[in-house]
DNA sequence: AGTATACCCATTGACGCCCATATAATCCCA
DNA sequence: TGGGATTATATGGGCGTCAATGGGTATACT
């Protein structure tokens, strides 16, 4: 299975290290395992991440948009130049830019959250009250357990 | 990877020399390290280029336009007579031609910004301008960009 | 000669690679 | 099944290499 799943605090060394966590590490397929995708979470200040072998189906998307649109520049610069590809040492360690650190304030700690397809790493305490939130704001939608198993599969288009 | 992703400013030097960056470098083909495109950009007052070898990618693309429009005529003129090829030296420096530099209001330092299969070249305030526009402009039409990222929640196993 | 460009060498700081250790997890056999 | 032995994971640190940048000099073109 390759799902990013389960929640990890971890610490930054005094070079700015981190471990990815080991089953995170085992989440990514085989082919690349020395590299991830980094970038700012649009609706949190976390990062999210994923594997580095996804950047290509990405780009083919963008890049099937006509040339000299608006839209193709406009996803272009909002996606691929805001991503980061980020090395995995030996040891399983990255390096976390700075400015990523800044937008999410993580200064010598970072909670790793699994969320399926991909991760979010967190400033540890940012990550509690998140959990928090959402949870209340489940339960007050009162979602039933069903809707989030079998979610509306909506198209991605429009 | 042959993509060019992520941003990058670097200096440029009393010679005019700039680095082009170490992984933008990486992603040209390994045939045609020594040499890069670069030409006006038709929509913006910045820079664009891409590897030596893909000349015929922006000529595939003007041809896609219709032949017998103005706009084909005008795309031709302006950027295949006016494309630039450029040497890159040993230490992965190239030199800027003045028009071009010009043209996007570049003096001293510059953002080099990946946009897949090419790249572009800010004067650094100018890029984040850009960057905020276009982010802007995709969500005012609605367009998320997670679907871009994760249209499908599909499994990777092929 | 004068300007421009390529090649060579140097410096600095960042990063990757390697080795080490402590704690946690897993194994394995009596 | 208990508990020592083995392995894995998270973490620390040394050190060589590379990237970005600066500058000197040879070569070329006009």
């Amino acid at each position: 299975m390759e799902l990013f799943v389960s929640q990890f605090v971890n610490k930054i060394d005094k070079k700015g290290r981190v471990s990815l966590p080991s089953i995170f590490r085992n989440a990514l397929p085989q082919n690349s395992k020395n590299e991830i995708i980094l970038y700012k979470s649009l609706k949190h200040n976390s990062i999210e991440g994923f594997s580095g072998d996804r950047i290509k189906d990405i780009a083919d998307r963008i890049n099937k948009l006509d040339f000299f649109s608006e839209d193709q520049d406009d996803f272009a610069r909002s996606i691929l130049s805001e991503i980061i590809p980020t090395n995995i040492d030996k040891e399983g360690r990255f390096l976390i830019p700075d400015y990523l650190k800044k937008h999410s304030n993580i200064t010598s700690e970072v909670t790793f959250v699994g969320q399926g397809h991909y991760f979010q790493i967190w400033e540890p305490k940012a990550a509690i009250e998140r959990q928090k939130k959402s949870r209340a704001r489940l339960i007050k939608k009162k979602k039933s357990l069903s809707s989030i198993i079998f979610p509306i599969q909506r198209s991605y288009e429009k």
